[in-house]
DNA sequence: ATCTTCATGTCCTAAAATGGCCAGCGGCCG
DNA sequence: CGGCCGCTGGCCATTTTAGGACATGAAGAT
């Protein structure tokens, strides 16, 4: 169904279901429908950056159980790699570059830049930056790696401390304490 | 979902059925989701006057053999009254204005202000005459029973000529030829 | 080193334009 | 008079348009 305005209401919209965790870089709430992952989102997530209405919370449903186990596992050092059906909802640039992401291998990073290139639109290094910041699905569609052709982090969703612990958890020589 | 721009994809989007049928006023199309029927369009239709999308084919569909059951019906004279599901998709204005539309009896008309004044909004009169042209349900919601103030027909979006027939078809002295 | 410029897609906002109107007037004509 | 144009101005929701801001980075100038 295409909206050609915000304020349309539709009858038939579709419902996502929610469930939050504690994670040692806050509060995480997942959300998803039967089709899969469709956001992981922080604590004091802006509201405009991602956006998915109406929501129900539902602490069982499969999807979001499933989420929630291999988060912990991930932030446990005990899994690089998440493997679940993921719902993307963006405009078809926003899908190439969250895709984009989910090749970034674990403990790796990219440039924004690199990223550009890799869906085939190297000038779009800046547009990369801004679906970068949408991208709904924080941590499992890893954009905490994608970093700035410097080496600086430049800027994180989740806030810059998030982002710099994420990638510490992804180094080598990560130890856990 | 709320969907801030057009071109975002939706993964997991609704699909609407649709269905054509003959009729004096041209070939109908019609158009309906699991929730009822959401739209009637016109042979010519303006495709940015309603959007449904995406559309699929199926001429089994029970609410479109039902709809196309009572408009033969009214096409043969032998129905004044829908009776049916509606699933109407538009903002909360253009809502209550085709909700009003419901309740204009076969055979009466309206003037815009009419409408209006019934909507609580007495002032809005061209904004009605813009939600009666966005009507999705055509015939079904008679937005062909609203008319100008002095008389005159002023404006449909299946063309004069289908107002001015679907008006015969309503009055009293109407005879089947 | 530091600064400017430019390239790109999306979203936010504000401002302007757009309509299936209609009441109020002034003209015009019988 | 009295009816019938036709113009004008105001009304309102929605759509369209335009400008700016961004999770950047390469190149060229100062």
């Amino acid at each position: 169904m295409i909206c050609p305005n915000e304020n349309r209401t539709d009858m038939t919209s579709h419902s996502y279901f929610y469930k939050t965790m504690p994670s040692p870089v806050g509060l995480l709430t997942l959300v998803a429908n039967d089709h899969g992952l469709a956001a992981v989102l922080w604590e004091n997530d802006d509201p405009k950056r991602v956006r998915l209405s109406p929501l129900q919370e539902d602490t069982k449903h499969p999807v979001l159980m499933e989420a929630e186990r291999q988060l912990k596992d991930y932030f446990a050092g005990k899994r690089e790699k998440f493997e679940m059906k993921l719902n993307f909802n963006g405009t078809e640039f926003q899908q190439k570059v969250w895709a984009a992401l989910l090749t970034i291998p674990f403990g790796e990073t990219r440039s924004y830049a690199q990223i550009a290139e890799q869906i085939g639109n190297p000038n779009a290094v800046r547009a990369v930056g801004a679906a970068n910041g949408k991208n709904p699905i924080s941590i499992i569609a890893p954009c905490h790696r994608v970093i700035g052709s410097n080496g600086k982090l430049t800027g994180f969703a989740g806030g810059m401390e998030s982002k710099a612990f994420l990638l510490k958890l992804e180094s080598k020589d990560f130890v856990l304490q």
